[in-house]
DNA sequence: GTGGTCTAGACCACG
DNA sequence: GTGGTCTAGACCACA
């Protein structure tokens, strides 16, 4: 279910962090669902708990999950998700289209892909 | 010419490496202009080197910079970017939209937004 | 009357017994008057008798409410709350008051607020 | 320097964060000054590097401090402390005057209260 | 049983 | 030498 890549120079907790959000992103978890525990994600991955914790803290920040001790971890409604998060995407969306366009990529070819990606989640 | 943020978590042999690379995207950098020497780049900065020498080999690796002996580096053209740099960017750009349309940023913003960004480079 | 957020960091027996203070302190709840019984709380929130009782004998340490054994929990006399309550919230208020000024809000800031503050509570 | 309690229920990180913040704004740490280093600050605490580490990491999410990897960590300008602090203090302020009036402090004692808290910290 | 905190000790990237 | 990451294993508060 979630990929790592322990050759990659992001951090393990970042990798699992990104990749949870995609995972609620794609619609995969869905609101109020549960996460797997720390303990089972742990196991699961094969890394320490506390690497996992580290990601749900991180999540828990950005505004994508709640915790709730002794009960567990939960996809927070997606109103509530940081709006520093959107910014940091919008300005992360912009070098990215700069850079594509400037390699050659038509503004044609970005607006299909634009269309390509609504496809996941069904906006409640 | 080059802004460095010694607070920025980014280690700063990236932030000159990204710096250098959106030079030649916004095309102040043009293809075939000889990049500054290392030492010179890092006299300039007053930094070590050895991070400017890193940043070079890093863009080299990317495709943006070819190097000749005894010569310097110098601008390559945008066609002989790795190929895998565009693919990143492409699978960069996909994550990015695909979060901000469940954050609910509407597709008329993105596209706004998208309109905006092409300005900087007036290249063929 | 009382209102519990699961999501919230604050474990739930905290969560009611600052929800029972602010009644006390906001006049809802007035001097004399007797609490709903543990079960009944319990009951009305749907939650543990046990968490209910732990915020009771949290709030009766601090002097805000006194117990009679078979009778139930009553609002104590303004004037039995612990004086270590007091000195903690001056305390506080302190800490508080001197980062505001840090941070830049202005001494006429801070005084427009105290104003307002005020309102709420009508006794002698 | 740093006061511990153990036995109180607040983590030792928080302890060790709110002791950090509030030397930074007594002034005793001046903006741009090197805090110690993790491994030093741990040692002298007794406690282990992790959970200062910790301490430092949540600082800097506070905008208090700010860390250069392989220099230390440092003391940022205060016009950069995130405004969410700003409000959250506020709140803290507002709850804090509402129950002191409630327990019978005058309003008078709370202004003159006000007026004693500003020294400490030089507006550069 | 869960998340939250803490310890002890290790390795790495950075400059 | 520094901060940053990770592991292994422990204990506690909560409900």
């Amino acid at each position: 279910m979630l990929h790592l890549d322990y050759r990659d120079s992001r951090p393990i907790y970042e990798q699992v962090q990104d990749g949870l959000r995609k995972l609620m992103v794609a619609g995969v978890l869905q609101e109020g669902e549960k996460l797997p525990s720390v303990r089972a994600l742990a196991g699961q991955l094969a890394i320490n708990p506390n690497t996992i914790q580290r990601a749900y803290e991180a999540l828990e920040r950005e505004g994508y999950v709640y915790s709730i001790g002794g009960k567990g971890s939960f996809v927070a409604p997606r109103k509530e998700v940081d709006t520093g998060r959107r910014d940091e995407l919008m300005k992360q969306l912009d070098t990215c289209v700069k850079e594509l366009l400037f390699l050659g990529v038509s503004k044609e070819e970005l607006l299909r892909h634009l269309e390509t990606a609504e496809g996941g989640n069904d906006h409640a």
